[in-house]
DNA sequence: TTGTACGCGTTATCAT
DNA sequence: ATGATAACGCGTACAA
């Protein structure tokens, strides 16, 4: 079974190339018998048309782009469905791609942007620095949701779009939270990454907390996750956690830059006899679904991906329809008060 | 900034669109010089070619297509690294691919198989009935792994090979051991779906653990999930819990077909006033991360996903170079036993 | 070492 | 309604 082309199925219907291509296209100018004719030669030869070749020639393909930095990462998954039917609504397709930890999400974006033709692009995570500059060659409106949008300056920007909750208000948040139980000695167990990257950002809001309060922050109780393994996983929650056990820190309560963080933490506690809440506070960033269904449940930060799924895309098509320039969303997160804080009882 | 093609870069960098073209591929014949003059003109233009046209000439793409049907599932996400890993070492590019719930997989992998130039295809889930026969048109060699292999035929079959374990053998394995620790009402919540899906084969190992006792099969203890969310979730784990729960079924275990059911599940009956695994024993299927992290820690059935992963790209670049015909390849699952299951009381 | 010209499979344009 | 043919952007003989 060689490879079939156009011309192929052409010539054993009877017809020309053209007739084929109208068919295949569902234009209208086609008799019903030939239609039909070439239906069938399809179907018994197995022809499917090569995409490159069409892509090439193309001129509207009503394509919408969706770029996840790191498959691995559960977080977006829930935006994935949401997404997907909201482009489907508007009679797009959506091409989801995914950038390996090493490739840069800018060159990928490039590539995906001339390969099909996309109206508009999406990015779910990434947005590095470096990329930022080359992010300026694409020629379709992009908006860049949740993660990635942190790591944006977002005064004046008028290169890209963002969506996504205001990381270093909503870490002040949980972290005066834990202040407000009575909570003196908080460790932090965050991401040692990039001046904008959600790690530092909700670091930053640890931060803030404390000078709002005019404390000083103790910086030994600021623990980076291990550098060797996929940063905001469970497991490095747990060994991380387990270092902050080793040190000997008098503390009462973690704050997790990451709900995976939280859980691996959570565990690494139990383990080593303490238990959660009653000894240790511990609470979560993001508002995963496995924290609702953790023992204990894990008090975090919700981000509302629902609306921000759904702005996301209808800011990308405002985009693409010129009935908006480029803006910056923030959604307000919500306090989940879940029981695995309490409070200080030192 | 209109697009800018590789006929642009020649007459700006005063070169033939070959010598371009060779810079760009990283040919040994051309000047040092020129090579200098072109990559700069590259550089300050921007220009990125355009891989459909690429595709459509290129003979010899490395390429090695991953199909993931429903991104949603983590179960795959650790699989995914090891495969990129295990591909770049041969040398070969990866293209990941996500199927929707609507799609037909095989029809993506047909379209996937044109446009990239894949010498071979992995297909992570997926493998439905319907499917199987357009599978026939792929002219390359196509291998299953885990979730999607069970559902083909493995009888002589010569169409695709398959790498996973027995679903319905280690079903039965830890149905056994449920009632090894006494329990004799063990409920089980599984997937109403196709003859060959892995929710049905884990039914039948369910069904044969009673059969070897010769004992009857309650039908009322198998319940199945909601059809009205994704079927395999926590969130349909607890659902499916509570309203076993509120059957007043007298049970004093549960065997989740999968482990993010079981974690559901566990949550659920602890929010009945219930104990894990006092009051009811909790088991699932699959050897997740969370499972190990959880509380109580999940007694499961591991998948070796390492070596299957690993065995899967084995296989296909065996079948690639012809030193190998299909094959259906069958690893042994282990038997975790964690805090989630305990000797039956009563 | 470098440039010219053709073909990859498809769609769009222009005839008919 | 249908067919012939010129692009689309690139790789690669082949010629120079």
């Amino acid at each position: 079974m060689s490879k079939i082309t156009i011309v192929d199925v052409a010539r054993i219907s009877g017809v020309g190339v053209s007739t084929v291509s109208r068919v295949i296209n569902g234009h209208v100018d086609v008799s019903a018998k030939t239609r039909e004719k070439v239906l069938a030669v399809i179907n018994e030869t197995g022809y499917v048309p090569n995409d490159s070749a069409r892509n090439l020639k193309r001129t509207d393909a009503k394509c919408i782009g969706v770029l996840i930095k790191g498959i691995t990462n559960p977080f977006f998954s829930p935006m994935i469905d949401i997404i997907e039917s909201e482009i489907d609504r508007q009679n797009y397709a959506l091409v989801l791609r995914h950038a390996g930890p090493e490739e840069d999400e800018a060159d990928v974006a490039l590539e995906l942007e001339n390969e099909k033709r996309l109206r508009g692009i999406i990015f779910l995570g990434g947005g590095s620095e470096q990329s930022k500059e080359k992010l300026r060659d694409l020629k379709i409106p992009a908006v860049f949701s949740t993660i990635g949008a942190t790591i944006l300056d977002r005064d004046g920007n008028a290169e890209y779009s963002t969506v996504s909750v205001d990381d270093r208000l909503e870490a002040r948040h949980i972290t005066q939270y834990l202040m407000n139980l009575g909570h003196k000695n908080i460790a932090i167990i965050t991401e040692a990454m990039g001046r904008r990257s959600v790690g530092h950002l909700r670091l930053e809001g640890y931060k803030d907390a404390f000078a709002i309060k005019r404390q000083p922050v103790n910086d030994e109780l600021v623990f980076y996750v291990e550098q060797n393994m996929e940063h905001f996983s469970i497991e490095n929650g747990y060994r991380t956690t387990q270092r902050i056990l080793a040190s000997g820190k008098d503390i009462t309560a973690i704050f997790c830059v990451t709900d995976l963080l939280a859980i691996g933490a959570m565990r690494a506690i139990a383990d080593a006899g303490l238990r959660v809440p009653e000894d240790i506070s511990v609470c979560g960033f993001d508002g995963m679904e496995i924290g609702r269904y953790s023992n204990p449940r894990l008090t975090t930060i919700s981000q509302p991906l629902d609306q921000i799924s759904r702005e996301t895309v209808k800011l990308l098509f405002d985009l693409i329809e010129s009935r908006s320039s480029h803006r910056h969303i923030v959604f307000p997160g919500e306090l989940i008060i879940g029981e695995s804080t309490m409070k200080c009882l030192t």
